[in-house]
DNA sequence: AGATCAATGCAACTTTATTGCATTTTACAA
DNA sequence: TTGTAAAATGCAATAAAGTTGCATTGATCT
């Protein structure tokens, strides 16, 4: 996702120890320009060096803890990952093709939010905003005819 | 929800035979003035007249497929089911508290939302979109101290 | 080196939902 | 009314995604 990440120095300012595993989790996230369910990440990652099914999970769980990762929903069952809104990255939508389970990032500008004057008068706290726009990609629509 | 929402009406409309239990399924929806889950809704109807789980979820699919009620994802497992949106209700955000699961509805001026231009140049199909805020509830706030 | 703690692996388990198939209920034509 | 087909429901088995317990391995610090 981007050229100015420093993934160690990312897992050093949220008190993580830099491990191999944590490292390879964080790269295959950060080198995505879309966020991906736990199986594709475990399954890429097994591929070139094998790891573990539960210390992907495991892995994920503290990253989005930390707050280095975001953990975001879908209409489907499993959730993805992608970086954490940050310095550098902007918190956006995203879009999710519910016929082939791909999602995309749109761009922040995509939707004006102004939630504001709620913010304020909610009388809980809010610890994250999610906006979702499911449907069929484009690729989808093609191959459907 | 609603009073006049005429749930054997909205079955009818949505070409579903009105069945007794997708009578109760959706009465136990409609008249929750907030989502539930699948688990609940079942919890709830089988006390009052045994139903099977596999029945309330085969309902549900049903009536989420013609549009009369709505699945809403949470950053959990489960899925929450709520009416969806309609002449009479708007579509709106939903808060989620992480700690006890409780969502509730938010009235649909908390946002303001604007991606008509965005809606024009996608190159997808967009069914539906969904905004969730995360967080924890003014109860469980207390609670916590 | 030895003690200690963190990280990982592996098997079993949990939660939520789905599938296959048998049984019951409903619709409705004869 | 009865017979028959289709729809709805129940029940058991299965599936997908994620979690837990505990053993093993690896790193860190005297
Ligand atoms: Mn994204
Ligand atoms: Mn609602
Ligand atoms: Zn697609
Ligand atoms: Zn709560």
């Amino acid at each position: 996702m981007c050229i100015h990440c420093d993934y160690r120095q990312l897992l050093k300012d949220g008190g993580v120890s830099p491990t191999l595993n944590r490292l390879r989790v964080l790269e295959i996230i950060g080198s995505n320009n879309f966020p991906l369910p736990a199986a594709d990440i475990h399954e890429t990652l097994d591929r070139s060096a094998p790891i573990n099914r539960v210390t992907v999970y495991r892995i994920l769980d503290l990253l989005v803890e930390k707050q280095i990762v975001a953990r975001i929903a879908t209409g489907g069952r499993a959730a993805y990952y992608g970086m954490a809104p940050n310095a550098q990255h902007q918190a956006h939508p995203h879009f999710y093709c519910t016929q082939c389970g791909r999602m995309d990032c749109l761009t922040p500008e995509t939707v004006d939010i102004d939630f504001h004057a709620f913010e304020n008068t909610f009388p809980g706290r809010i610890d994250k905003v999610e906006m979702r726009l499911d449907g069929i990609c484009r690729n989808c629509l093609k191959k459907k005819t």
